[in-house]
DNA sequence: AACCAGGAGACAT
DNA sequence: ATGTCTCATGGT
């Protein structure tokens, strides 16, 4: 089985790829303290992330389900300004004043129950402070329980807001294994051979992740080969 | 004016 | 396990 091997080095090969033509992204862009800073940003391994941005992120992954992140962060910014990027807060929010100030999040109706029962099930947790402790499979398996956080979300949470070493899968990531003759049917095949393949790192997993959604986002996915 | 973004859930087959 | 439908914005 020479193959799988084969397979790790493309992938190797892509990742180096990747950086020589975007460089670090800065992902999770958030919005608040500090200083507007992103979680994994250009040539640094990573800063810790505070509670309140934790949870500022666990906001973003699911407004930009499905969306851009200009329109998610659009409906970052009225929550902010609702002072409702706080766990107690938002759990005791109004579903239709949060509705409305997340319309341009996409299915604000149906985004808004789940944020507030993403709230509250994060303060029964014992909130962000509690789920730190918990090892990465057990936070995993309690976060895909939660309605609205499905694995790729449940990933970016893992990755950018507790920094564990996590790929997240997309729908971006799927197309170009396709296109590049990798494994794309099933989500932990792709996760698995990225994991085998490069060093356990959130940071270097984040920004894989990050550079992967640039190049289809700058349109560059179409004349991308290697 | 159609197309599609950093998806997930419910339900059918 | 896999496929299809809903959800219902904003930029190009």
């Amino acid at each position: 089985m020479k193959n799988i091997e084969r397979k790790k080095q493309k992938v190797i090969r892509l990742n180096q790829l990747l950086f020589q033509k975007y460089g670090g992204q800065g992902w999770w862009p958030t919005t608040r303290e500090p200083g507007k800073q992103p979680v994994y940003y250009p040539g640094k391994e990573g800063r810790r992330v505070s509670d309140i941005e934790a949870f500022e992120i666990i906001v973003g992954s699911i407004l930009t389900q499905n969306n851009t992140w200009s329109n998610a962060e659009k409906a970052i910014i009225n929550l902010s300004a609702l002072n409702l990027l706080d766990i107690r807060h938002m759990m005791k929010a109004d579903p239709q004043t949060m509705a409305l100030a997340i319309v341009s999040a996409r299915y604000y109706n149906q985004k808004s129950i789940r944020l507030i029962e993403i709230a509250k099930n994060l303060h029964k947790a014992g909130g962000i402070k509690t789920l730190r402790k918990l090892p990465t499979e057990e936070l995993r398996k309690i976060l895909l329980a939660w309605t609205g956080i499905g694995k790729e979300t449940a990933d970016s949470i893992l990755c950018y807001a507790f920094s564990r070493e996590i790929f997240v899968v997309d729908a971006y990531t799927r197309r170009l294994f396709q296109s590049l003759n990798l494994p794309c049917s099933s989500y932990e095949e792709i996760q698995n051979l990225v994991h085998c393949s490069i060093k356990p790192s959130a940071a270097e997993y984040g920004d894989l992740h990050a550079r992967i959604v640039k190049l289809y986002a700058a349109g560059d996915a179409k004349t991308f080969s290697m």
